[in-house]
DNA sequence: TGTATTTCTTAATATAGATTAACAAATAAG
DNA sequence: CTTATTTGTTAATCTATATTAAGAAATACA
């Protein structure tokens, strides 16, 4: 198969799924909300342009951001999609949005796959997932505040100027007070 | 997804990679390493019956469990697979086990599925993959460790009576001694 | 542009969980 | 069975991060 002709293919998928209505454009401004915590219908979202974020809120009121998510990337909140439950997390937009709401469940999409290529590329997607969450775990395992703060401005270098510190922190699982601290710390 | 479904797909699979010589039957008896640090051939296990687990071992020589898994679990490094890059994780026997070795890398395994059911039932297996760490960083990131041991107990209610307690704190991300204290705790 | 609101910083105090240590209980090994 | 080793408990002390508070800086808004 010639690179023109997966194209092609992936051409008429992307035309079969608008057609079917699973996949719609959409435009979002700052601080629209996509997704509140107990809706019923899940959806994913995959970001064109702009910035989104998904996040709980705990029983004290707590804000804990689980991801961001700018260009190229996809939010889902796969927990509850899966288990048919209410979602547990909020989504927002950061920046003014450009997206793709997927509203189909992703154990169904997989069936209307029409090519190996589009297989693999949607389990290349959900192994990165797995991947950045495996580390995820294990630096809020082993690592201070310190060391997950350097983590993350090594792996999300862009993040940093387009979200404000206590975003950052709330990614951390810190305080905003703590990272002031160590940013504090580390200027010396 | 019924568990009979479930069942089905990994059915169909394992046959077809059994074919192919993807996967190889094993014994291990309990204590028996299957993966160190630093290993550069990367395989994933899936456990017929007994009990392993996965964990890091950090600079200050502390461990730090990444997962149990019991009959019906994979485990694998999967950042490590996917990048290329050395085992981040060391994997071994907390039982004597049996075990499937899967040897092709998880992008691979995907051009030779023949069916939908099997593409369906990758897709579960890392789907359910995600849920569970969705759970456990949003647990490291706003629950107390009495909270998350509570939660434990309920999600992983046979693995308390296969594992030595500082096991559990290891996978909690606690010393044994605050587990210890914990337990002390709730018995009142 | 000026005012209100949000975010960031600094510092004092509080606390969950780490560390250290010593002993008891359980398990493994000879 | 007996001893050695590993695991679990308790308690004292220490430390990283939370909480509270108040002012400064930045941003949004009228």
């Amino acid at each position: 198969m010639k690179s023109s002709d997966i194209e092609m293919a992936n051409n008429l998928r992307s035309k079969e799924l608008e057609l079917k209505k699973i996949i719609e454009t959409k435009k979002v401004i700052k601080g629209e909300v996509l997704q509140k915590q107990g809706d019923l219908k899940i959806k994913s979202y995959y970001v064109k342009k702009g910035l989104l974020r998904s996040y709980t809120i705990d029983d004290k009121g707590k804000e804990h951001i689980f991801i961001f998510a700018p260009e190229g990337w996809i939010v889902s909140d796969m927990e509850s999609q899966t288990k048919g439950s209410p979602a547990q997390l909020f989504i927002d937009a950061l920046e003014d949005t450009e997206l793709e709401v997927i509203k189909k469940n992703i154990l169904d999409q997989t069936s209307s796959f029409t090519s190996t290529e589009q297989t693999k590329a949607h389990t290349l997607n959900l192994v990165n997932r797995i991947s950045t969450l495996q580390k995820r775990v294990l630096l809020l395992m082993s690592a201070s505040a310190k060391e997950r703060y350097k983590d993350f401005l090594i792996t999300y270098p862009n993040i940093i100027q387009r979200v404000p510190q206590k975003m950052v922190a709330s990614y951390l699982g810190i305080t905003p007070e703590a990272l002031s601290k160590i940013r504090g710390e580390m200027l010396k």
